[in-house]
DNA sequence: TTTGGCCTCCTGTCACCGTCAAGCTTATAG
DNA sequence: CTATAAGCTTGACGGTGACAGGAGGCCAAA
């Protein structure tokens, strides 16, 4: 971008260049409107040259889609820690206002991320994708319910993760508070975030 | 289809056959692979064809897309019938059953229904959208909580979407279950209504 | 310092795509 | 029977992903 001026036959970070563009190219025109040309023209190199670091479109989604994972596991852990010095049930909440945090910062990246089924987007060789996700919230579990049996803490997980992410996705699609503020939103959010930590605390205790 | 013979000049019913030709296209090459000149040849007509039934591609995409709302209503509809004879909650699980058979039975096209933002697909003017499934389960939360406040009612609806709409959507893309049988998928599916079920019964009543 | 190899990038091309324009064929209303 | 409209076809245009072949620049070995 910065550099457009003083550069000579070689780029110098193409790859990274195009990872930025094809960022924010996502967010504008949203995946079906993702283009690889138009990736190469805003790094301000020819159609063809993204052939040297990503070996097809497909390719470079699944590197968006990589890095996404990254940032979204580093901004729930970030969110989770905030909490840190609360009780367990806290920290699961925080888990679920970091998720939507950065879902709702990447709206289509996002949705990327958990679309690659329909969309047919093969994740790369030794790439982890949600790996790291369930872990985060598995360890955070094992706080709140640690000495369950191994079938209620999936079944902790599953809802959890299930509430976390189906309400955000709803919201970015418009469904849920269309009509609200930013402010009553997020009050939305937490109240939902809020009832499912306290039915995980529940599911330990019958 | 089965009209490939018998036709003369004009097709007969080529706004059905791109629709059904579009349906299974979908599902088989995936959002990004659908393609109009691929739908008017499943329907054995010229590549033009399709314009005079459909303004764009997205046209026909957003009908896709509206057809896939009203079916999703009717299984949920047809679902939680079922349990009409049993407490309300067991028809907000119902509910729920019919949602997630729908998507497991057409995982792109409910991808598709729930990625319009991320596809920049512009619903068309009268389209509803997901309005029916928002009233369907208002009238079962009514009978679960009915008295409750609106806020309350409000959060109720929050966290059932969320939940079947999470949990569905993180099964199709095998984030959850990818190595399980399909009768203990559906344990755990039906577990995570249950215990969805079941806080929204304690929110009425705090 | 020179030189050879290799990585990076470019131009050109191909098949395929969505969309538009113009014309041909058939059904239907008058 | 005929005019008109509706349905479909052919053809073209610009844009796309991918591939082939060539040119430019960097760097290490000589």
């Amino acid at each position: 971008m910065t550099r457009s001026k003083a550069r000579g036959y070689h780029h110098g970070d193409l790859r990274e260049a195009l990872v930025t563009a094809g960022r924010k190219l996502v967010e504008e025109k949203g995946i079906r409107g993702f283009t690889l040309r138009e990736c190469a023209r805003r790094a301000e190199v020819s159609h063809a040259a993204p052939a040297h670091h990503f070996a097809s479109m497909d390719d470079l989604l699944a590197e968006l889609v990589r890095r996404g994972f990254a940032e979204l596991t580093a901004a729930m852990t970030t969110e989770s820690e905030r909490a840190a010095a609360e009780e367990p049930a806290a920290r699961l909440v925080g888990l679920g206002v970091g998720y939507m945090a950065f879902a709702a910062a990447n709206p289509t990246l996002f949705q990327l991320m958990f679309s690659r089924e329909a969309n047919h987007i093969e994740p790369k060789e030794g790439d982890e994708g949600a790996e790291s996700i369930r872990r985060l919230l598995a360890a955070i579990l094992d706080d709140v319910i640690g000495d369950a049996a191994d079938e209620v803490r999936q079944q902790a997980a599953d809802l959890a993760w299930a509430t976390m992410h189906g309400f955000i996705t709803l919201v970015l699609e418009g469904e849920i508070g269309r009509r609200d503020s930013s402010k009553v939103l997020k009050a939305r959010g937490l109240a939902t975030l809020a009832a499912m930590a306290e039915t995980v605390a529940r599911l330990a205790r019958p």
